[in-house]
DNA sequence: ACTATGACTTACCAAGTGGTAAGCTGTCAA
DNA sequence: TTGACAGCTTACCACTTGGTAAGTCATAGT
C-alpha cells in the first residue's frame, strides 16, 4: 500500500517541523505509527532520504497553490497582493510546513552544496517581476523588486513561525485577534509600499 | 581564567547557530578549542545550562544596543525608524546571533513550557509603543501597532538569516548589491507605512 | 607545611543513533 | 506449484551522545 508511505510523510514532516531534522529520529517518527523503524526504512531507504521527499512534497503543494492564484488574477497589482495573501494564508494553514522550510533554511549553508534545490526561486522571481509591472509603485529595479517583495515574504513567514512564542506571550485570545488583525496589516503594508512616491 | 569560559561561550554559539542544539555536540564544540569536552562540562555544568548562557549573552547584547539608540533620539519617528535600521545592522553584522535566536523561536514551543525567558517582549512592546506615539501615523490600536512592528521585525531577520541562501541562489556579488539595497527599501518600506492615510 | 580550590584530564558508561542482515508472510504472475 | 517480490519484522552492530567518577596539577590562603 502507498497509504502507509503517506502516513510516514505526514508524521515524518510533523516532526522534522517540530524538532529539526537533528532532533528527530527515524525510531521516533516510526514510534508515532503502528511500524517500526525498519519499515520506515524499507520504503525509503534512509533518513535523508526521507527528508528529501518530505520537503519536495511541501514545496511541490506550495507552488501549486500559488500558481493557481497567479492564474486567477488579470490585473498586475491584484494579482500581486492576492497571491502575497495566499501564501499568508496557506502559511498559516500549514505551519508545521512553515516551520520546516525555515528549519531548512537555516541549514541551507550546510546543506546547500549538496541538495541544490531553489524551489523557491522561481517563486521569488516571478514576484519580482509583477512588483516591476504594477503601475502604480515608482520601484523600477529589478533589484529592488526583490528586496521590497522579499520584505514581504519576511513579514508573514516571520509573523506565521511565531503562533508559539506570541500566542505564549500574549495569550491565546490576545493572539487570536493579532492574527486577525495582522492579515488586514499585510494589505495595509503592501499597498502602503506599492503606492509610496519615492524610491 | 574567564576567558576559557568566554571562549567557550563563542564557540557554543558558532556551533549552535550553524547546526542547531541537536546538531551540536558538546564534543563538537570542545573540539573547536583545544580542550577537552570535560573541560566545559566543569564550566557550565550541562549542555542546556550553556546553551541557557549563551541565549543570555546574545539578548543582552541586543537589548543594550537597542537601548543605546532609543536613548540617543527624541524625535518619537525618527527614534522608531533609528530603532529598526539599528535592530537590522546588528542583526545583519552579528548574524550567527540572529540565526541563533530563530532557531530559537522555532523551538519554542516546547522549549516555552520550561524556560520562560520573553526577552524580546519588552522589546515588542516598547515598539508598538513607539509606533502609536509617532504622530504622523494612522496606527492607533495597540494591536495594529503590535502587527507592523512585528512585520518590520520579520522583513529583517528573515532576510537577514536568508544570507547563505540568496547569495547562494544569486551568485555573491548580486547578493552584496542586494544586501545595500535592502537597508535603503526598508527605510522606504517603514515611512510608506507610517505615512500611509488608510487604516 | 597544609589544605582547599579551580581548572583541567583520562576512564568509563548507559542510552540512543542510523543502518545492515536476514527472515517471515501474503499476493500475484507464469 | 513455483518463484519473485512487496511489506514488513526481529536481531544485531558500530558509533555517538550527554554525563559521572575520580584523579592530576598548579595556585593561593592560612
Amino acid at each position: 500500500m502507498t497509504d502507509t508511505r503517506e502516513r510516514f510523510l505526514d508524521a515524518a514532516a510533523n516532526a522534522f517541523a517540530e524538532r529539526g531534522f537533528y532532533g528527530t529520529s527515524i525510531a521516533a517518527i516510526a514510534d508515532a505509527l503502528p511500524f517500526t523503524k525498519q519499515a520506515l526504512l524499507h520504503h525509503f531507504g534512509s533518513k535523508e532520504k526521507l527528508y528529501a521527499e518530505v520537503l519536495k512534497r511541501i514545496s511541490d503543494r506550495l507552488m501549486g497553490e500559488l500558481d493557481d492564484v497567479q492564474s486567477r488574477y488579470d490585473d498586475p497589482r491584484e494579482r500581486l497582493e492576492e497571491t502575497f495573501i495566499a501564501f499568508y494564508r496557506t502559511s498559516l494553514e500549514h505551519r508545521d510546513d512553515t516551520q520546516l522550510l525555515m528549519r531548512e533554511l537555516l541549514d541551507n549553508k550546510r546543506r546547500a552544496e549538496v541538495a541544490r534545490t531553489w524551489y523557491l526561486k522561481p517563486f521569488l522571481e516571478s514576484l519580482a517581476d509583477m512588483v516591476v509591472t504594477v503601475p502604480e509603485t515608482a520601484i523600477r529595479s529589478k533589484q529592488a523588486a526583490l528586496a521590497v517583495a522579499y520584505q514581504f515574504i519576511g513579514a508573514i513567514v516571520y509573523f506565521v513561525v511565531s503562533e508559539p512564542t506570541l500566542a505564549q506571550m500574549f495569550g491565546r485570545a490576545a493572539y487570536s485577534k493579532l492574527r486577525v488583525e495582522y492579515e488586514r496589516e499585510l494589505r495595509a503594508l503592501i499597498a502602503a509600499r506599492l503606492d509610496a512616491k519615492n524610491t
